[in-house]
DNA sequence: AGAATATATTTGCTTTAGCGTATGTGAGGA
DNA sequence: TCCTCACATACGCTAAAGCAAATATATTCT
């Protein structure tokens, strides 16, 4: 019934917070699954640069992708160490009052929430929200 | 009354913490001021090396120093921006819960309480343990 | 099957981090 | 004044990060 690994390499953790663009990305994640268009769309930046990021995320074991058709989508996950999961959530919670992360959390919702023919990504699925994603068993 | 830094770099933040000699230096001053002895001493590696990743805390404003005769203590330090200070508290009371933290803990305990003639570091200062240094307003 | 779409990965490049070694600096002692 | 101690910084190197541009892959549409 190990739920916190041992030896967790918190360097690791930190090394994939420190970079802006990937601190949006959470920030766009937090609490719902995005698809990949909304991130280039919002953060304003090449797709393989967004993509580029999300794969860092990946591999640090913050964020999990799931396929849908011709859409990835991306949610955060809770790594596996429970002191680091705690860490991100405190860091989700500190981003949350930052203008900018505020002003992407705005384009996102104005996206998702508009009728489809307004909306430049016409028939990109919207976003999903989900209550509480770091508590989410995986 | 500005007690918030506007525009706050988190990813410098995270930066300093992205690297496990700093955060054992950090677990190492959580709650005291030490001198860089202890830190060398305890830590096992080259001074040069722990001098240069205290030069990179003290950048980042994660710690401060201050001159004592010929030695060097270092605290940490509240940084400027709450949320930021936030998430450190966060970190070093994760960090508590790590073997190599708590062993290097050990070390230092062991190290400032033993009679100084038994202590390798003879003269040296000990390290100054205060309440709650991170709440401390600079 | 072939074209188009959404995303991932590779390539080539520049910048930065981290290391060991050597050297500089400031303070105290002889 | 010269020496030593405690620490900081500079140097030369290697590895890794980050970027833009190009290319590859998977899926859907026709």
């Amino acid at each position: 019934m190990e739920r916190t690994s041992k030896n967790y390499d918190f360097a690791l953790l930190f090394a994939a917070l420190a970079d802006r663009t990937r601190l949006r990305l959470l920030n766009l994640m937090d609490g719902r699954e995005v698809c990949v268009c909304y991130f280039v769309e919002i953060l304003g930046q090449s797709q393989p640069k967004v993509s580029r990021h999300l794969a860092y995320l990946r591999r640090a074991g913050i964020v999990a992708a799931r396929r849908e058709g011709k859409w990835m989508h991306y949610k955060i996950v809770a790594p596996t160490h429970a002191g680091a999961a705690s860490i991100l959530r405190e860091t989700l919670s500190v981003l949350r009052q930052d203008a900018e992360m505020q002003r992407d959390l705005g384009l996102l919702n104005k996206a998702c929430c508009a009728p489809p023919q307004l909306t430049t990504l016409r028939g990109a699925p919207a976003p999903v929200r989900r209550p509480a994603l770091l508590n989410a068993s995986s």
